[in-house]
DNA sequence: AGCACGCCGACT
DNA sequence: GTCGGCGTGCTC
C-alpha cells in the first residue's frame, strides 16, 4: 500500500497545486495547513485534496514535513470559496488562499492565544472534599470560591490565587471540578423603536433566513439602515447563527463596532479592521473558524473569514469603491459576498443611499428584493439642494457671491459651513507664464501639486516630493505661480475673506494620523470651527449637528469624464456630503456651483431622487453597451516603454482573436488615462461580453495563451475582472 | 515569485 | 584568471 498524497496550495503564482507524500494524511486533513519543502526552502500551504495517487512520477514527489493539526481544518465551503475566486478572478489558487489567510497563519508560528472561554464548576465530589482540606490551602480557597460563585473562568480563579492555573489540572483529575465552555450570553440591549418601514424591512429579510435571498436596502443617510442591520443580526444570533458585516475601508469602523458591541454585550464580536496587529487578526480568524465568534465586522478582506454557522451577510455602503481590491487579485468583496450568501444559502443585505448601478439594476429586475427606507428616522430633514449657475455669477476666488452670502449668514447665526473641494494641496500646478513650463512629475503623466504649507511640490500618484523652485527651471523667470485651487488655497482665501471666522481644513494632509483625525472631529463637534474646508474625507458618516451649509466647488469635471462611472461616483459623493447638513431644528442647505445647473444629475440630486438618476444612467449605459448590460475584463500591462506595453497587449489581443467566441469582443490596446505612473508606462485592453459565462470561458483559455507569450523582463501584466477604473 | 544554472564582458 | 550581468527554466 503506497502512501497517501496531499495536493497543496502554495503561495506562488502558479496555477496548479503541488503533490506531496504524506504517510499520516487522512480525508479530514483536507483544508489543513501543511509545512512542505519547496525548491530549497520550506513553505506553509493548505491541503486541497488527499489523493491515493499522483499523476506525477513517484520519484518527483517529496514528503511533506508535517500536517499542522493545531487548528480545525478550513471547511470545504471555504476552500470552495477560494476556488471560485481563483477561477472567477483568474488568479492562482495558492495566492488566493494566501490572501484570505491572516499572515500569522501563513507562517509556522505558534497559533495566537484565543480569549479563554473555559469555565469551571464545583462537583459533588468537590463539595465533599472541601471540609477535609486545610482551610488556607489553594485548593480549598478555589473550591470555596466556586461554591460561592457557581461558575468561574480561569482568569477569575487566578484572582483567588495566583497559583490557580497550576492547581486546576490536579483538581480536575480528582473530579472536584468540571470544565465547560462558557455559553454565549444572548443579552441584547434595547434599541430604538422601529419605524414602520424599518420593521417591514426587518421582517421581510427575517422571513428569508435559512435560504439564499439578496436584498437591497435603499435609504438615505439617517433613514436608519444600521438599526435594520442590528435587528437582523439579533435574529441571526437568536437562531444560533453567525453574522458577517462588511463595511468600507474608512475611519468609521470603530464607531460601528462600538454600536454593535453595545447592542450585543454578550455576543462574541470579532472586528477585523486594517490596522489590526497580526496576532489579533489571526485570533479573530480562528475564533470565527471554530465557531466561537458570533459577529464578524470588517473591511473587504473579512469576506474570506470562515464562518461555520453563517446565517446572515450585510454589506454596508455597498456602492463604496473600497470593496474592490485594486492590486493582486482584484476582487469585489461585495460580489464575493453575494456569491458566498448563495453558496451558503443565507440572506444578504446590501445597504446604501446611492446603490451601485449594478445592484440597482438587479433590484429593478427583481433579482434582488428592494427594501426602501424613505423617511429620515432621526430628527433630520433632507437639505435643500440648489445649483448656483457660475456662467451668470462671477466667481471671486472660486466662490460665488451666493455662496459667500450663505456662509456669512451661517457665521451670523453661529452655525457651521462646509466648503467641499475634492482637490488637496494649495494649487494643482505651478507654472511659468513666460515660457509655459509647468511642474510635471518626472515619473508620472501628472502634475506636481503645490503644497504651500510645507513648501513642497508633491505628486499625488507616486508620492514624489520636490522643493518649490524660486525661478522657472527652464527660462529662469522668477515670476512663476500656482495655478488653480486646492483646499489649502481655499482655506487661505476664506481666511482672508472671513477674518473673524475659525476655519478648519480637513483633508489627507491635515488629518494624516488617526489621532489628528479624531482631534479634528472633536473640534468640529465642539463647535470650535465655523467654516470647514474639506475633501471627500469629510463626506462619510459623521454627524455634525451644527453644520447647516455645504458648498460644492468644481464638481462639473465628473459630468463629462471619460470614465462612464464618474457620474455615479459624483452623485454618491454629493449625496453623502449633502447628508452632512441639516436636521429638524436647523434645516440644511447645499449649494452646488456649476456651469450646468440643468444637468439631470444635479436635478435628480436636488429632488433627492436617486431612482431618477439611476434610471437615466442605466438607460445611457444600455444604449452604450456598458455594465451592467455587458460584462468586462481589463488586461493591463506596464513596462518602461509604452511601446513595449502596447506590443504585449497587441500580441495578447491577436492570440485572443484567433479563437474568439462570437459573443465576446476584444478592443484595441490603448494607453491608460494616467499612462505613466512611477516611471512605468501603462496600457490596457478591454474585453467585453453580454454573457458572463462566455467571458469566463474565454478568459481562462486566453490567459493560458497569454502566459505563453514572451515579454520583456521588466513588463508586468494583470487581469482585472469587472474593473471599476478606466 | 524566488532561485538556480548558464554563458559572455570588465575588474582585483 | 574571477565577479556578475540577466536570459531560461523549474519548483511536487
Amino acid at each position: 500500500m503506497s502512501s497517501p498524497i496531499v495536493r497543496v496550495a502554495l503561495d506562488v503564482p502558479l496555477l496548479r497545486g503541488f503533490d506531496y507524500l504524506a504517510a499520516d494524511a487522512n480525508a479530514d486533513d483536507v483544508g489543513r495547513r501543511v509545512s512542505v519543502p519547496f525548491g530549497r526552502g520550506e513553505r506553509i500551504g493548505v491541503i486541497l485534496e488527499v489523493l491515493a495517487a499522483s499523476e506525477l512520477p513517484p520519484e518527483k514527489l517529496k514528503p511533506a514535513h508535517a500536517i499542522l493539526r493545531d487548528a480545525p481544518p478550513f471547511p470545504p465551503d471555504w476552500l470552495a470559496l477560494a476556488d471560485f475566486c481563483s477561477r472567477y478572478y483568474q488568479h492562482p489558487i495558492g495566492e488566493v488562499i494566501a490572501l484570505a489567510l491572516p499572515p500569522a497563519l501563513r507562517r509556522r508560528d505558534a497559533l495566537p492565544r484565543l480569549p479563554d472561554r473555559e469555565i469551571f464548576r464545583i462537583t459533588e465530589e468537590g463539595r465533599r472534599a472541601l471540609p477535609r482540606l486545610a482551610q488556607r490551602s489553594i485548593a480549598a480557597r478555589l473550591l470555596a470560591a466556586l461554591e460561592l460563585n457557581g461558575a468561574m473562568s480561569r482568569r477569575e480563579l487566578r484572582t483567588v490565587s495566583a497559583a490557580a492555573a497550576k492547581q486546576l489540572p490536579a483538581m480536575l483529575g480528582k473530579g472536584w471540578l468540571i470544565a465547560d465552555l462558557e455559553t454565549p450570553n444572548r443579552k441584547v440591549a434595547a434599541g430604538p423603536e422601529l419605524l414602520e418601514e424599518q420593521r417591514r424591512a426587518v421582517e421581510t429579510v427575517a422571513q428569508a433566513f435559512g435560504g439564499f435571498a439578496p436584498f437591497l436596502l435603499h435609504g438615505v443617510t439617517g433613514s436608519g439602515k444600521t438599526e435594520v442591520y442590528l435587528r437582523l443580526i439579533e435574529r441571526a444570533l437568536e437562531s444560533g447563527g453567525q453574522a458577517l458585516l462588511l463595511v468600507p475601508e474608512i475611519a468609521l469602523t470603530p464607531q460601528l463596532e462600538a454600536r454593535v458591541s453595545n447592542r450585543f454585550p454578550g455576543a462574541r464580536l470579532v472586528s477585523l479592521h486594517s490596522s489590526l496587529a497580526g496576532g489579533a487578526r489571526a485570533a479573530g480568524f480562528l475564533q470565527a473558524l471554530n465557531g466561537e465568534a458570533d459577529i464578524v465586522l470588517g473591511t473587504r478582506l473579512s469576506v474570506f473569514t470562515p464562518l461555520p454557522r453563517l446565517a446572515l451577510i450585510v454589506v454596508d455602503e455597498e456602492h463604496d469603491p473600497s470593496f474592490k481590491q485594486q492590486e493582486g487579485m482584484r476582487y469585489s468583496a461585495r460580489d464575493v459576498a453575494v456569491w458566498r450568501a448563495k453558496q451558503r444559502g443565507v440572506p444578504i443585505v446590501l445597504g446604501s443611499a446611492t446603490p451601485s448601478l449594478e445592484t440597482w439594476a438587479a433590484a429593478q429586475s427583481g433579482r434582488y428584493t428592494l427594501l426602501e427606507l424613505t423617511a429620515r428616522a432621526v430628527a433630520e430633514t433632507m437639505p435643500e439642494v440648489r445649483c448656483v449657475d457660475t456662467r451668470r455669477e462671477k466667481l471671486q476666488d472660486g466662490m460665488s457671491e451666493h455662496l459667500l452670502r450663505a456662509i456669512t449668514a451661517r457665521l451670523e447665526r453661529g452655525e457651521q459651513s462646509l466648503v467641499f473641494l475634492n482637490r488637496r494641496g494649495y494649487a494643482p500646478v505651478l507654472a511659468c507664464p513666460s515660457c509655459g513650463w509647468v511642474s510635471r512629475c518626472p515619473g508620472c503623466a501628472a502634475n506636481l501639486v503645490v503644497h504651500l504649507a510645507d513648501r513642497r511640490l508633491r505628486c499625488h500618484h507616486c508620492g514624489r516630493e520636490e522643493h518649490i523652485p524660486v525661478a522657472c527651471p527652464t527660462c529662469g523667470n522668477q515670476d512663476i505661480h500656482p495655478f488653480g485651487r486646492g483646499t489649502q488655497r481655499l482655506e487661505e482665501t476664506l481666511a482672508a475673506r472671513f477674518p473673524q471666522a475659525r476655519i478648519l481644513r480637513v483633508d489627507r494632509d491635515s488629518a494624516k494620523s488617526q489621532s489628528r483625525w479624531h482631534g479634528v472631529l472633536e473640534a468640529i463637534h465642539k463647535g470650535e470651527a465655523d467654516i470647514l474646508v474639506g475633501t471627500q474625507m469629510l463626506a462619510k458618516g459623521h454627524d455634525f449637528p451644527k453644520l447647516t451649509l455645504v458648498g460644492v466647488l468644481n464638481a462639473d469635471a465628473a459630468l463629462f469624464a471619460a470614465d462612464f462611472r464618474a457620474p455615479e461616483r459624483l452623485f454618491a459623493q454629493l449625496m453623502q456630503v449633502g447628508g452632512r447638513s441639516g436636521r429638524a431644528a436647523l434645516p440644511g442647505e447645499v449649494l452646488i456651483q456649476t456651469q450646468y445647473p440643468d444637468h439631470p444629475l444635479y436635478r435628480a440630486l436636488a429632488a433627492h431622487d436617486f431612482a431618477a438618476f439611476a434610471d437615466t444612467q442605466l438607460a445611457e449605459r444600455e444604449r452604450a453597451g456598458f455594465p451592467p448590460f455587458t460584462h468586462q475584463a481589463m488586461l493591463r500591462a506596464e513596462a518602461p516603454e509604452l511601446k513595449q506595453a502596447l506590443a504585449f497587449l497587441k500580441a495578447a489581443g491577436e492570440s485572443g482573436s484567433a479563437s474568439l467566441p462570437a459573443e465576446v469582443f476584444l478592443y484595441d490596446a490603448v494607453p491608460m488615462r494616467l499612462h505613466r505612473l512611477a516611471h512605468l508606462e501603462r496600457a490596457q485592453l478591454l474585453v467585453e461580453s453580454r454573457s458572463r459565462p462566455a467571458l469566463q470561458v474565454f478568459l481562462s483559455q486566453w490567459l493560458a495563451a497569454i502566459r505563453e507569450l514572451k515579454a520583456p523582463k521588466a513588463l508586468r501584466w494583470h487581469i482585472d475582472v469587472d474593473p471599476l477604473e478606466f
